[in-house]
RNA sequence: GGCCCAGUGGCUCAGUUGGUUAGAGCGCCGCCCUGUCACGGCGGAGGUCACGGGUUCGAGUCCCGUCUGGGUCGCCA
């Protein structure tokens, strides 16, 4: 029987010198310093201790067990002769007097360096997360998602929010992202789904009489991948407020997030309460952008009548958007990065000139504004050492390219960027519908359960185009933390709401029947908004990669390298559940 | 589905205009070392240069295609 551990390997100190303690771990390291002096290291969760072997018998016992082999250490406590002042447990060292192997590594050579993990090539560390996760800076971003977890429920809680579980198995959501489908056993040609959010469920909940709902919610969208969007499944924070509206969901959010943020955030202040409201028109105009990252004090410019006439020719008869900034000298090569990785990222082409210290337009699409450049300079004030970025063609393209030269411009430029903080605001005053790009048609534009500002009114009266939705956004720091509304709970109004699109009652109640009957019966005005968490975790801790902060992630094409899935299954489960597989050319 | 970037020992990377036997650090193996802590010293093993084709006297290097990975656009009510 295996003595178990006494204390854990980040406990014991100087006045420990003298006890016989044991310490289980893994086999993080030896210092072999001659045939009867070596230095074991035995890491485990909560840090490391060393062992000094003093014997040679022991030596040669340890020599055949390969590192991250799990071990216990039984011995006494010793005051170091050297101390290691980089270590909690630095003063002192264990003089083992038995070690015993709990788990053997049989391999004496691994995929990759323990404490070297993260610069691994990422397939390799996710096929080995075990290994990976082993890395005390790998574990701890898990272990702040578990910390930013736990305070969220406590904060929730603490504002009467009642944390309800809803199914995991569901059925097929008509509106939004591809579902991932589970076959039914028994009703052949059914399906369920898995929910792309709990959102009907929530809203039923309200309707049931519950005041205040939240979950931190696994959700299953079956769409690509991206740096800050995992494939398959991520998690809300989910809540919802009967009785409500927006200016009650925003309190609630202005007050729990913000500390938590700041908290245990690589940045150490956020946002105070009440965070900037900016309609989505102005953030457009302005940002170029739905989700504006506010620490940036750059704003876009419409240069469109301006540029025209110039002879150059992506300009003629385009927006054109400008952003421009003092503080930025880039080297052409700098600048050709910048406006190369613009295209990257927005899709669109950038152009670029700057005034030099003689008042003079110089370099990029320069000559083409000779002929203007009076007005060029009055007009866009611009003055001596400002850089100037570009963006054209129809408004949208222009808006977003030119969005996106804001961020990097306000990246580069000295003094534009505030550092070590989050900013956080609310986009808000959604349109309501749009005309659809492949349609050409009246669609909703952000979701169908949204309230239209003005209410039927509204929507009887006025050009569909222009009905506002109480529909916002939760930005910070450029990234959109999450999407919400007040919801429409008037079945009258749903109708009303959906009659624009070309739908009708019977649409709604095939759409979305027990949310629409559930309404018939007496439903509460009712609010919500439902925070992504991984997008949250990896904005406080810092990380590019949502795959960081995500235990076991999937790769970009949503394969689990190291559990392999998806994988084939055998032909008895395909009858179980009446599925023939018909494979692609 | 489109576009961009990358792929060289276990890991990270270098490899010039196309030119001898493809190098380094870390890791691994062996020997030495009585206080290391990124221990140190000496020696060693380990390579289908992602794959296929092409150009060339000669390809890790140039060209075409494929695959894999990442980023991005589409998509994500």
């Amino acid at each position: 029987m295996t003595q178990s551990r006494t204390h854990n390997c980040n406990e014991l100190r100087i006045g420990n010198v003298g006890e016989k303690v044991t310490l289980v771990g893994w086999y993080d390291n030896m210092r072999k310093v001659s045939k009867n002096l070596g230095f074991l290291i035995l890491r485990d969760f909560y840090g490391v201790t060393q062992a000094v072997v003093e014997t040679e018998e022991m030596m040669e016992a340890l020599s055949g067990i390969n590192n991250e082999s799990t071990l216990s250490v039984t011995g006494t406590v010793r005051e170091r002769s050297s101390k290691n002042p980089n270590i909690p447990t630095g003063d002192i060292e264990v003089i083992p007097e038995k070690i015993e192997i709990l788990g053997k590594c049989i391999y004496n050579e691994l995929p990759f360096e323990i404490a070297r993990s993260k610069e691994a090539d990422e397939s390799v560390r996710l096929k080995y997360r075990y290994l990976d996760l082993r890395n005390p800076a790998v574990r701890d971003k898990i272990v702040l998602r578990s910390r930013i977890v736990a305070e969220l429920r406590k904060s929730m809680t603490e504002h009467d929010f009642l944390e309800i579980t809803t199914p995991i198995l569901t059925c097929s959501s008509p509106e939004g992202a591809r579902d991932y489908l589970v076959p039914s056993r028994n009703h052949p040609g059914k399906f369920y789904a898995l929910p792309q959010a709990p959102q009907q469920f929530k809203q039923i909940l309200m309707t049931s009489g519950f005041d205040r709902y939240f979950q931190i919610a696994p959700c299953f969208r079956d769409e690509d991948a991206r740096a800050d969007r995992s494939p398959g499944e991520f998690y809300q924070l989910d809540m919802e407020m009967a009785f409500a509206d927006q200016e009650d969901v925003f309190t609630v959010i202005e007050d729990v997030l913000p500390p938590i943020f700041a908290k245990y955030g690589v940045y150490k202040s956020a946002s105070k309460a009440p965070f900037k409201r900016i309609s989505y028109r102005d953030a457009l105009e302005a940002y170029g952008t739905d989700k504006p990252d506010l620490r940036i004090d750059l704003t876009l410019k419409d240069v469109s009548a301006l540029m025209q006439g110039t002879g150059f020719a992506p300009f003629e008869g385009q927006t054109v958007e400008a952003v421009s900034a003092d503080g930025y000298a880039g080297s052409r090569k700098a600048i050709d990065k910048m406006m190369a990785d613009a295209e990257v990222i927005s899709g669109q082409k950038s152009y670029w000139f700057r005034i030099d210290e003689a008042g003079e337009i110089v370099g990029g699409i320069a000559k083409f504004l000779q002929d203007k450049k009076d007005a060029v300079l009055s007009e866009m004030s611009l003055k001596p050492g400002d850089f100037v970025a570009l963006c054209a063609g129809k408004k949208g393209d222009a808006l977003k390219g030119a969005g996106v030269l804001r961020r990097l411009l306000g990246a580069e430029a000295a003094g534009h960027m505030k550092a070590d903080c989050y900013e956080f605001c609310w986009i808000v005053d959604f349109p309501m519908y749009e005309i659809g790009e492949e349609s050409g048609e009246l669609e909703f534009c952000h979701n169908p359960f949204s309230m239209p500002q003005g209410g039927i009114k509204a929507l009887e009266d006025n050009d569909p185009l222009s009905i506002l939705a109480y529909q916002y956004d939760l930005v910070c720091n450029g990234v959109e933390l999450s999407s919400g509304a007040v919801r429409n709970h008037d079945p009258e109004i749903m109708v009303k709401a959906f009659s624009l699109v070309g739908l009708g009652e019977e649409d709604v109640k095939a759409k979305f029947p027990a949310m629409y009957n559930a309404f018939c019966y007496g439903a509460p005005p009712h609010a919500g908004i439902a925070p992504g968490v991984d997008r949250m975790v990896m904005l406080i801790a810092g990380e590019e990669s949502i795959r960081e902060i995500i235990p076991f992630p999937m790769n970009k094409m949503a394969m689990d390298v190291m559990m392999g899935a998806p994988s084939e299954v055998d032909k008895k489960q395909l009858d179980d559940v009446h599925i023939a597989v018909v494979m692609p050319e």
